[in-house]
RNA sequence: GCGGGUGUGGCGGAAUGGUAGACGCUGCAGACUUAAAAUCUGUUGUCCGUAUGGACGUGCCGGUUCAAGUCCGGCCACCCGCACCA
């Protein structure tokens, strides 16, 4: 319709170019930035909308409101596009971004365009070249061996989600794992800033506190030493070439430093486990027969925490045994596939009455399983407690069927016998560091940010390597190290490693032929800082200036409003945390955490579909008979995958631009506010789209109508019905506000509803009164159909556009109410309603609702009891 | 496997421990129309009843409370994340 003729009056009229205005207080509101993929989808349409209701809503009430855009433009897709079509990464990605920004365009959101920036533009990714070499002086960027999938096939680098069921997405080989150097960030190093500060930001949904303070995972524990020893009984030949490697004398072969957790039940120990990739393990287990063979078998499992943590536990025998600090016991060394080396030592001692995973290893190996913890206290007749705990009250007898985890007191532990759990922990630690057999150490969960790509489409690492000098860092001066332009993706593998020349360089310490490092940034490295970027987009020589970082990062607060998905809760916003602290440590900012206030929106699903191979389809390609669907040209059966988050990879998007098209902007937005709460998943559906449509419609036919019959002054004087309408009306302003401010945007939609419902159903001569709660209904709904109030507003005789027009002001006068109705119970159930005044006293409550016809028949051969009465709320009457 | 979340009519959902189902979608009935669409009016949790009315009802089992969708304990189902997708 006429939706275009608004956004090219913002436009002219520069509504939403924002500047630094010390005098005003600025409001930064920020959506997570989009990959550019092609074409918008339903999950930006619902992020840009909530971040346009809160920006438009926010420069009402007053404030200096930046809201900018970008693009999220390194990733793997531009690079499979590479492959798959013979197309540039930049080209592909450009013409995306260009695509894309027409159709943002279009859905009139009030973003100040002059700031838009794409990461893969050198003027971006020069700043973080710099801002790495900067971490490397500090200490915060290093070099180390870390594990990658590799396909042996195309001998080339897998992410995760391009190992399908263990095998290399377009070989179908087999996934190794390899070892490569690495460039790491010292997250690590920040692990208890992180964690104290996201405590305290109560302005986050609290699921996403949680989920980065488990992430991050601070433990206090114990880290001892076992001593490794020979088994003193060699059984039979299977250890047969144990004796001839060391001396037979001395039974002390070294120590395995252990972390664990549980210092408590270290009588239950019953065997001590090492990472497969552990230097004790290849030490011990090396020249043993099937070695190799277990180590190949764990190495097939892929690198993710998820493939380690659900493959079926597995184990190799040492033959060696280690010898209990505290206790002189001696357990057998296994070698375990699911003890992972970047956490805590490596090792760790095993425990299977007190922990799930030990419990199947020692079921499998059978190994000793050795209760300590009792649910019940020592001083209560044991086995007594009824239940379905009763096998570890009484462990002795029973065979557990899993492990116990639940609090309790020590048993079978000699001198820690009776204590509490946490006693036992204290006392343990206590012993071990009195004999300097251990000590009690803080480990985090948190691993350092592995930030290598052996990638095209990413920003290049600024780092060159000499024969002579080592590692040296491109100087600044040089900086960007850009990506050449052109590139073969014909062989697998990175492509920067392959191009003919770009490696080759001088070295900048001693000017001889030198190598660049081919690997690119991880592509949450260009997400991690934009949200400064954005604050002085042009800077040339900084990544943002400082005073104009000081006026919209300050020091006390980053990004207002930060919307996004929740599957970013944890990397994304961890690693951007982490950023803005490394880059405040190297003084380009004041600011520490760089988002304020994050709302998660829930994730736009829709149903997916299979085909046999595995292959995925999209809904249109299928047709649904019931619970089976089959393939719409090939009749073939197709797997139904269920609803899941929309995904490209799962070709299950919705493409929301025919949406657009057909009903306009407004009517996408406002349906897309209008149902689902914004925090939770919103399944899509063609249904209520024509709803928002003929909504729209009618409240726009409704007020041209009417609008020249109303009078523009105001009367001394309202009619009841002109009173009940103006209660209404000003009932809603504070009303969507709370709610805007809330995010509860579907049920400011609602109160915006009700209003139009009493406008339209207004009965009485056309009155001033009408005319002011149009007027509110306006102003209300403008953050979420902007085009629609100005054309309205405009029509209405108003001169100035509704983006220079403040939110509404209640009058508090016409929200009291004199009377109200609350419900009466008998015995919990409601029997009755009954209207009092609204200041009425507990008494007079009392007395109405013993009155009360339903009352009276429920209390029918009752005798009352007890009156409870909640002023304004409920009576409930007790009876019996 | 570990961490986090969600579960309420035919559907999306609303409800500071206090009248469950606001607001909307769909359906049904009616008005207007030659007809259809659009629009307007009414109605719409289930069951019993002609009706006044009653019983049941917020994933399942149990508990706390005068009162539980909401709080507590135990389950079930689904969804998200798990460090190289973004």
């Amino acid at each position: 319709q006429s939706e275009q003729k608004w956004r090219t009056k913002w436009d002219e009229a520069k509504s939403f170019a924002t500047t630094q205005d010390s005098t005003r207080e600025k409001y930064y509101v920020l959506e997570m930035f989009p990959y550019p993929s092609g074409r918008i989808h339903v999950g930006h349409v619902r992020n840009y909308t909530l971040g346009d209701v809160v920006a438009r809503y926010k420069t009402a009430k007053g404030f200096n409101v930046i809201h900018p855009m970008g693009w999220d433009a390194f990733g793997l897709p531009a690079e499979n596009a590479a492959i798959e079509n013979n197309r540039h990464p930049a080209e592909w990605t450009h013409e995306n971004i260009d695509a894309m920004r027409a159709q943002l365009k279009t859905m009139g959101l009030s973003i100040d365009w002059s700031r838009e920036f794409a990461t893969c533009d050198p003027d971006y990714y020069r700043h973080e070249q710099a801002m790495f070499l900067d971490f490397l002086e500090r200490g915060i960027a290093y070099r180390k061996e870390s594990v990658v999938n590799w396909d042996p096939v195309d001998n080339t680098v897998l992410a995760n989600e391009q190992v399908v069921d263990g095998k290399g997405w377009r070989t179908g080989a087999p996934v190794e794992r390899r070892t490569l150097n690495q460039w790491f960030l010292r997250i690590t190093d920040y692990a208890e800033e992180l964690l104290t500060e996201v405590k305290k930001l109560d302005k986050w949904p609290e699921k996403v506190r949680i989920m980065q303070e488990n992430w991050i995972g601070k433990s206090q524990g114990l880290q001892f030493k076992w001593t490794i020893c020979h088994p003193e009984h060699s059984e039979g030949s299977l250890n047969g070439g144990i004796d001839s490697s060391a001396s037979p004398q001395n039974d002390i072969l070294g120590e395995i430093e252990v972390f664990t957790t549980r210092p408590d039940t270290l009588f239950g120990a019953s065997f001590v486990a090492l990472a497969p990739d552990h230097p004790l393990s290849k030490e011990l287990a090396g020249n043993k027969e099937g070695f190799e063979a277990f180590l190949k078998e764990c190495q097939s499992t892929g690198t993710s925490e998820e493939a380690i943590a659900q493959a079926d536990k597995l184990g190799f025998d040492t033959g060696y045994t280690a010898t209990h600090p505290l206790l002189g016991r001696e357990v057998p060394i296994y070698i375990a596939n699911f003890i992972l080396m970047d956490y805590g030592t490596g090792a760790i001692f095993g425990v299977p009455a007190h922990d799930q995973r030990d419990f199947d290893f020692a079921t499998k190996y059978n190994l000793p399983i050795l209760p300590v913890i009792s649910s019940c206290h020592p001083e209560h007749s044991e086995g007594s407690q009824a239940g379905d705990r009763d096998s570890s009250a009484s462990p002795q007898n029973d065979i557990l069927s899993e492990a116990y985890l639940g609090d309790g007191h020590l048993m079978n532990s000699q001198w820690l016998d009776g204590l509490t759990i946490e006693e036992a922990k204290a006392e343990v630690i206590k012993r071990c560091e009195a004999n300097n057999t251990g000590k009690g150490v803080t480990q985090f969960r948190l691993r350092d940010w592995g930030v290598s790509r052996q990638r095209y489409w990413g920003c290049p690492i600024p780092i060159i390597y000499c024969d002579d000098c080592g590692v040296v860092p491109v100087p600044k001066d040089q900086l960007p190290v850009e990506l050449p332009k052109d590139i073969s993706f014909d062989k697998p593998g990175n492509p920067l490693a392959h191009h003919p020349t770009w490696k080759n360089c001088a070295c900048p310490k001693c000017g001889k032929d030198a190598t660049r490092e081919t690997d690119t940034f991880d592509t949450f490295f260009e997400s991690s800082w934009y949200q400064f970027r954005y604050c002085d987009p042009r800077n040339e020589s900084l990544p943002v200036a400082k005073d104009k970082a000081a006026y919209w990062m300050p020091k006390n607060g980053g990004v207002d409003q930060y919307i996004g998905g929740v599957e970013h809760a944890v990397l994304h916003l961890l690693y951007a945390r982490f950023f803005t602290k490394a880059m405040r440590d190297c003084g380009y900012v004041d600011c520490s955490e760089p988002f304020t206030g994050l709302f998660t929106q829930g994730m736009v699903t829709h149903e997916s579909y299979q085909d046999e191979n595995g292959k995925w389809l999209f809904p249109s390609e299928v047709i649904k008979e019931g619970d089976t669907a089959k393939h719409a040209e090939t009749g073939a059966p197709v797997k139904i995958r269920g609803i899941i988050k929309m995904s490209k990879s799962k070709k299950n998007v919705i493409d929301p631009q025919d949406i657009i098209d057909t009903y306009g902007a407004d009517a996408a937005r406002l349906f897309i506010l209008s149902d689902s709460p914004p925090e939770r998943d919103l399944e899509w559906s063609e249904a209520g789209i024509e709803g928002a449509w003929r909504f729209i419609n009618k409240l726009y036919r409704v007020i041209i109508e009417v609008k020249d019959a109303l009078p523009t002054d105001k009367p001394e004087n309202f009619t009841e019905e002109e009173q009940k309408l103006r209660a209404i009306a000003h009932g809603a302003i504070d009303g969507v506000a709370n709610d805007i401010e809330k995010f509860q945007l579907n049920k400011a939609v609602a109160r915006i509803r009700e209003l139009s419902n009493a406008i339209t159903g207004f009965k009485g001569n056309a009155s001033w009164a009408q005319r002011e709660a149009i007027e509110i209904l306006i102003r209300l709904i403008n953050p979420m159909t902007p085009h629609l109030a100005e054309e309205l507003w405009a029509e209405l005789g108003h001169t100035e556009m509704l983006t220079a027009t403040p939110w509404p002001v209640a009058d508090e006068s016409l929200l009291k109410t004199d009377t109200i109705q609350i419900g009466v119970q008998v015995n919990g159930k409601v029997r009755a309603t009954i209207t009092l005044a609204a200041d009425a006293s507990k008494d007079t409550a009392e007395q109405e609702a013993l009155k009360a016809q339903g009352v009276i028949r429920a209390l029918e051969g009752l005798q009352v009891r007890k009156v409870i009465v909640v002023p304004g709320k409920i009576v409930n009457v007790v009876a019996g």
